[in-house]
DNA sequence: AAATTATCCAACCGCTACTGA
DNA sequence: CTCAGTAGCGGTTGGATAATT
């Protein structure tokens, strides 16, 4: 790309270079005062006065490239050129898949620390690696998909881990895995979910289309404000396949997040529950598992996209004012990552597992066949509801009441809800919605309860669920903003035990949520953990849904 | 085919940290 | 300790190109 526009360059000056002088601005400290240097596009002649120059003189001293080879750049301008263009073994064209992934996971534990990245990535530069990932966030963004896969997270978390084991690891980490840490298993959101009446309001559930679906579910939430709710549905879609692109493995197994939330409180709530989301709309899914990973790390609520520490390492929370969610689509399927979910639930459900539908993994390489998978996906999302809600009609009993709710619950809320953005997303969203209107916050819009119907097993006023004071805590207490945090540290051990972990769940869903809704919650939970076993998804979802709610006070 | 929109990426800008006088 | 010069980093911008309407 550069050197097409140095070509052209070469045979014009670019305006920038002709009429836009730049006399010593401070920032350019090398040239004098009255020299006017030269900005915009470098041209080959000037490159190879500025590679002459460094064999002569080697790299440093930029300021004098201007006064020594006569040069009209200033230093800064130099040095960036040689260091991102001319320097020897920089390695040119796009990223491997390797160097993808490797920017996603290094970003999980950096955070915007481009040099740092780069420093990882032989021949690459901090700008490249920077524009790779700001171009990627923004397509994900619009997409309304996670920053970081489960698996990233999780080995962001392995490795804190291991790190905090073997040498008392970072304190900021220690503090936040130890002291202040909550870690709240996949199912009390899914809990909340299935019991999302009990929300005195839920989204706004626009439309069903498959594309919306397909869009939505597999990462974002009508809340998720960087979402324009204007964007047409086509267009939507078109994001979405292009989004996938990217992917070379799994893209159901993603997580969206929610994030909207305008004002303090309500951004920390979000940053808090910055939950990220199986996109599986299988009911069976959301009943055993729910929430998935707690993806990403910067998810803010203001609909921005950033940069932010992530990193358990990192030493201050970043958050700037571009933070979303995000997940790279690079290569998860390189990783060694269980199998997405909806895999396993169609393996499930389906008898015998098709084997050139949902395959989607392998069909959905980087460069073809997006909107096919997206179809299919929308496809296959029917057949497993369809499945799901005629099982779930059988199996459920009237004398249980936490399993039939849990039951009816996901099967009424594809169809009611219509907002298939994630399996649980109405939970958590309801959750906020409830932080937000009580505190009179940009949420008051949302829409009231009396969008969903029959599903709902019970309501509740909305001062109920979240007392000012929980309000005022959870944000506090709760972060789920970096990947490492996100990721709880036993996330595993939990989906070998659920019973152990729902009553651990129990306690720290209990102590952030008050005891208000502790037993209302434990009933959720209770009926999720019964509607999980009876589907024989337990362990095998929450293997595939880590899912972690870390809450913690950062440093 | 033209207009519009999105994407990519090189370059710029502002800021900070470091170093040496 | 202060200050100036320098290097480097990260955010942002703007132009070219591609894709879409």
């Amino acid at each position: 790309m550069s050197h097409t526009k140095n070509e052209r360059e070469d045979g014009m000056l670019s305006k920038d270079q002709t009429d836009s002088p730049l006399a010593d601005d401070g920032n350019c400290g090398g040239a004098g005062a009255g020299v006017v240097l030269k900005k915009g596009p470098w041209t080959s002649a000037e490159d190879a006065i500025l590679i002459d120059y460094v064999k002569k003189h080697g790299e440093g001293n930029w300021n004098a490239v201007q006064k020594h080879s006569g040069l009209f750049r200033c230093g800064k301008s130099c040095r960036l050129r040689w260091a991102n263009h001319l320097r020897p073994n920089l390695k040119k064209g796009a990223f491997t898949q390797e160097e993808e992934q490797l920017i996603i996971e290094l970003h999980a534990k950096m955070g915007n620390k481009w040099a740092r990245m780069a420093a990882h990535l032989p021949g690459r530069t901090d700008n490249e690696i920077k524009n790779y990932w700001n171009t990627r966030i923004k397509r994900r963004q619009r997409a309304g998909l996670p920053l970081y896969p489960p698996e990233v997270c999780l080995q962001a978390l392995q490795e804190s881990h291991s790190s905090s084991a073997v040498n008392g690891g970072d304190k900021g980490s220690q503090d936040i895995l130890q002291n202040n840490s909550y870690e709240i298993p996949d199912v009390i959101f899914d809990s909340l979910k299935a019991n999302q009446s009990v929300l005195p309001y839920v989204p706004e559930l626009p439309d069903m289309s498959t594309s919306s679906m397909l869009m939505k579910g597999l990462g974002s939430s009508q809340y998720c404000s960087f979402i324009s709710p204007t964007i047409h549905r086509q267009k939507r879609l078109r994001e979405s396949a292009a989004f996938f692109s990217g992917y070379t493995g799994v893209v159901k197994n993603e997580c969206p997040l929610f994030e909207h939330f305008e004002d303090d409180i309500s951004d920390k709530a979000s940053r808090s529950f910055g939950l990220s989301f199986p996109i599986e709309p299988d009911p069976t899914a959301k009943t055993s598992q729910s929430f998935g990973v707690f993806s990403g790390s910067h998810a803010l609520s203001n609909g921005n996209f950033s940069a932010s520490e992530p990193a358990l390492e990192a030493v201050k929370l970043e958050l700037p004012s571009l933070q979303y969610p995000e997940t790279e689509l690079g290569n998860w399927g390189t990783l060694s990552c269980p199998p997405p979910l909806l895999e396993s639930v169609d393996a499930f459900i389906q008898s015998p597992p098709p084997t050139s539908g949902v395959e989607s993994d392998s069909l959905s390489p980087r460069n073809s066949g997006l909107l096919d998978a997206l179809l299919h996906e929308a496809k296959t999302i029917s057949s497993a509801k369809n499945h799901v809600s005629e099982k779930s009609s059988n199996s459920s009993t009237p004398g249980d009441i936490a399993e039939s709710s849990n039951f009816n619950v996901c099967e009424t809320e594809w169809e009611n809800c219509g907002e298939p953005l994630s399996p649980m997303g109405h939970s958590a969203t309801s959750l906020f919605s409830e932080c937000i209107s009580a505190s009179g916050s940009s949420l008051d819009e949302q829409p009231p309860a009396e969008n969903f119907t029959e599903s709902h097993v019970k309501s509740e006023p909305g001062d109920r669920v979240l007392t000012p004071e929980i309000q005022r805590e959870a944000p506090i207490r709760l972060d789920s903003t970096r990947p490492d945090s996100l990721l709880a540290s036993n996330w595993l051990e939990q989906a070998s035990g659920y019973d152990k972990d729902q009553s651990i769940m129990t306690d720290a869903i209990a102590t952030l949520l008050g005891d208000d809704l502790t037993s209302e919650y434990k009933n959720m939970a209770a009926g999720a953990s019964i509607a999980s076993q009876a589907w024989g998804l337990g362990s095998c979802a929450w293997n595939n849904m880590p899912a972690v709610c870390q809450m913690s006070e950062l440093p």
